[in-house]
Parts: C-alpha cells; sequence; structure tokens
DNA sequence: CGAAAATAGTTACATATGAAACTAATTTCG
DNA sequence: CGAAATTAGTTTCATATGTAACTATTTTCG
C-alpha cells in the first residue's frame, strides 16, 4: 500500500456540498418569510384581508388616490394581482374607484373612509411590529442593517436587470 | 382668522402614513423576492426544475440520505409539497427512494448518479451567482450583514413561536 | 383623417399551493 | 394481546397565482 491514494474509494461529488444555512438567498428567504408571515397574521386575522389586499391598501395609504397600474409598479404586483384585489375592496367599499373622465380606460383609485379606518387601525400594530423585531437589534446595528439592505437590492436590481 | 386652527380641513389620518421603502418587513421582502427569482433562474430554466424540486435536492445534496419527513422539516416545505418534489423527482430519476425495511411508511431518499451530476452542475453557478450579490458589500460588511440576519431570525422566530 | 399600435384593466385558463382527509404502518398502553 | 392513538406519506379539494387572451379606449403617424 505505498502507491499514492490518487482517488478515494468513494467520493460522493466532485465538490463540497453547499451549506444552505450560510448561504445568503437561503437565510434571506427564510427571514423574509417568517416576517411576512407573522405580519399578515396582524391583517389577515383580524380584518379579514389578503396579502396583495393589503397591499393594495397600504400602497394608497401611503400615497393617496392612484391608478392600478401605479399600484403594480409600485407594489411589484402584476396587474392582474392589483385588479383583484382592487375590485374585492371596491366591492366591501374599502376603496373609491372613480373613473377618469379624461381617459375611459382608467380610474382613480383612493381609499374609502372604512378603508382609511382599517388602514389606521393596522398600521399601529405594524409599527409595533417592526418594533418589535427591530428590538434584536442596537440603534446602530439597525442602521447598518438598513445601509447593508440597499447596497444589496441595488446589486440584486442590476444583476437581475442585465439578465432580461 | 384669529382662532387657533383646532382641526385643519382634511386630514387624511389620524396618524403619518407607513412609509413602505423604510420598513423593515417591506425591504426585506422586496430584497428576498428579487434574489429568489433571480436565484431560480439558474436552475429553472436550464434544468427544468421547479424551486420545491430543487430544495429537495438542495438538501439531500447537502446531507445524503434523508426520510421526507426530515427534508420537510430542514427545508420548511409541508411534506404535501415534498412528496410532490419527490415524486416528480423520482420519476426522472433523479432521486432514489428505497423503503425502509424496519418501518414501511417511510423509505429512505437520495440523490441518483444523475442527481448529483445535476448538483454538480447547479452549485457552482449557485456560488457565483451569490459572490456577484455579495459583492456589492465588502468582507467586513458581509460578516456584519450575516451577523445582524442571525439576529433577526432568531427574534423572528421567538416572535412567531409566541403567537402560535 | 383613420388604420395600426399601444395602453388600462378584466377575464379565462392552466398551474401551484396548502389544509384536510385519507391509507398504511407502527407504537402506546389498558 | 389488541384497541386506540400516532406517524409517514399520498391524494383530494378548494384557493391562489401568473400568463396570455381579450375588451375598451386612446395615441401614433402615414
Amino acid at each position: 500500500m505505498t502507491l499514492a491514494k490518487s482517488k478515494p474509494k468513494t467520493t460522493e461529488f466532485d465538490l463540497a456540498p453547499l451549506r444552505l444555512e450560510s448561504f445568503l438567498p437561503y437565510q434571506l428567504n427564510h427571514l423574509s418569510e417568517l416576517v411576512s408571515d407573522a405580519l399578515s397574521q396582524l391583517y389577515a386575522q383580524e380584518h379579514d384581508i389578503t396579502v396583495p389586499e393589503w397591499r393594495v391598501i397600504a400602497t394608497l395609504g401611503q400615497y393617496g388616490t392612484m391608478m392600478a397600474r401605479d399600484i403594480a409598479n409600485h407594489s411589484r404586483m402584476n396587474k392582474t394581482m392589483v385588479s383583484r384585489a382592487a375590485a374585492s375592496l371596491a366591492d366591501r367599499h374599502l376603496i373609491c374607484r372613480t373613473p377618469n373622465p379624461n381617459d375611459k380606460r382608467e380610474a382613480f383609485l383612493t381609499l374609502s373612509t372604512s378603508g382609511k379606518v382599517m388602514y389606521s387601525a393596522i398600521v399601529p400594530k405594524a409599527r409595533e411590529f417592526n418594533a418589535a423585531l427591530s428590538s434584536a437589534l442596537g440603534e446602530e446595528e439597525r442602521a447598518q442593517f438598513e445601509k447593508l439592505i440597499n447596497k444589496l437590492t441595488a446589486k440584486a436590481d442590476e444583476i437581475s436587470s442585465r439578465k432580461d
């Protein structure tokens, strides 16, 4: 047995396996999912709205009057999802649709009074949740984390746009 | 008009609107989605496997032989998804199922030879992608980011488990 | 002008997903 | 032991989602 062991008997792979736990996309997905799920309980449970519906409400709450198209752009939902969520919200009188007289294809969307009430009820809970989550970090760390997230988001944007 | 303006004419809300762009759950979701979508193109396109299928392959690639249940626990997929992905992968001979003689309810799952070939082809591309993404950060920042992600994940876990 | 292209939004269809019911096997414990 | 509870995994069913086709309208430009 003086020969060099040029080939180990059974190599599973010719590469080191990918350790998912330390793989950034996996870590991001894991955290994001935990956070989304926990947050959605805040409004899904008590206010009986779906995630896409919350996104429409949150976008209108922040920006006021918008077209469906603007909501889609802003919330990165596709127009089908926006259309469906808006239809459901309008049915329940949580948003108002006002056709644009200058362009009958589109309509102005805005929170109704009860939509505003719901928004005003959810937002403090969302802030509270965010505070609880952020309490894992110190003041300094929070700022740092946001800076790094922004850098990564910019890079991810760049990578995706390259590959269209 | 000397009276104090006790009530502004039209207050949209009795609270400041939530700025989604600086709301951590929104930021996390945005980044995670960009990254997942870009990454899934690496394997979906060329190797014709779905996201759940990739998760099964990646888990088996890292851990070797596992039961479906173990994959579900590890990848945080529900058992239905694992069952379906595993069935499809077995049909295409990318994984092998060996019934456990000591407990006929379960089966050992492992990558087949061609499954290993596929895994070995995808992993370097995944690492490359990860490196491209991480290049947005310096060495120091990368370590810092991972540390902060871990803190947030632990906190998110704590919050969710409280609310079961 | 007016035909062709573009745009806003909806609908139809095919697929993806999760919860719950189910099957088959094993374990618990009276 | 053997009935009841538990467990692994599959299937069923109801819902969620994305793509593509469609309708209605507006814009472009020959």
